[in-house]
DNA sequence: AAATAGTTGACCAAAATAGTTGGTTATTGC
DNA sequence: GCAATAACCAACTATTTTGGTCAACTATTT
């Protein structure tokens, strides 16, 4: 099982879509500024979330990503599965064939364990994640510091141009 | 947060300790051989595992590894923490400094994610897997299978011999 | 003394992760 | 029509982790 920023980065960027939906399509290239993740990285990822049909995408300017369904009906489990190829604990990926054709010792454990942790995330929607008060917050402090940040570029474009 | 095959060797390795203990020590190349793990990475492992104070060790023939304490004492969140870093979802080690300095939008969600991980590891115990039926068959099975391949490693050392 | 078995550390190959580069298409506003 | 925007795509690179090997060494038992 993995759990890396991969599937962190995924569902940080699919929140940010849902919480600045609203203003027709979200770019990647403010996701990129807002969460600190590489723009190419994110093209990726959203290749993934786009083959999955969790967001649908606009091209063309004032383009980007938008939501494919309702912040209710999407969950944290699903967007980590679309990118990682599951939240599998085990290393047999559900087959038994752990030990050479047998199962292992402990394949049961991680079965349990997969679902268990399946379960958890496939009850949080990024609806409820945006209620919290902690990502609210969050949220603000980004969006502040977004355009503090963007002015510093242009600055910084001046100077290396 | 990763969980791979390292934890799950340890874990693995840790219950078939458990499963032949009444014997003596065991020996890192009787668990080879029965679970399929090399001996060289198992070395490795239990490195870990003693420093952790799970195991104990005892040199010289006849010698071996022996839980250093009760089965019902060992839990699975322990084993897997001694050779990973822990199982930790967070990407900043629940310091909080995510996102240059500040925490990022998703930090409280991996941090759930990890206490409830946590928490479902850390109430199954050695004893608790023992007792497990699937878990019993499969030891079975592999101690049949360990004597066969006992006498033909016994062949091929003749014939490399 | 010889065999056993743990202990340590350096080393290595393959895979996955994270990110880069350099394009190409499609859409919009001028 | 043209330039700007932004998605789309493929190949490539660097770093880290994983899983494993090898060699030398130490302690213990027979």
């Amino acid at each position: 099982m993995r759990l890396t920023t991969k599937g962190r980065y995924a569902v940080t960027a699919m929140l940010d879509l849902a919480i600045h939906a609203g203003n027709g399509p979200v770019s990647l290239a403010d996701i990129s500024e807002r969460q600190g993740i590489s723009l190419s990285y994110l093209e990726q990822l959203f290749a993934k979330l786009r083959r999955n049909e969790l967001v649908r995408s606009v091209r063309g300017p004032g383009g980007g990503y938008q939501l494919n369904r309702e912040q209710q009906d999407i969950d944290v489990a699903q967007v980590i599965d679309a990118v990682n190829e599951s939240v599998d604990a085990t290393g047999c990926g559900h087959t038994g064939n752990c030990q050479d054709g047998n199962i292992c010792l402990t394949h049961h454990l991680w079965c349990d364990l997969s679902s268990q942790i399946h379960e958890f995330l496939s009850q949080i929607s990024l609806a409820d994640l945006m209620a919290r008060k902690d990502v609210r917050s969050v949220a603000e402090r980004q969006d502040r510091g977004h355009n503090a940040s963007f002015e510093e570029s242009l600055i910084s474009a001046k100077v290396t141009a």
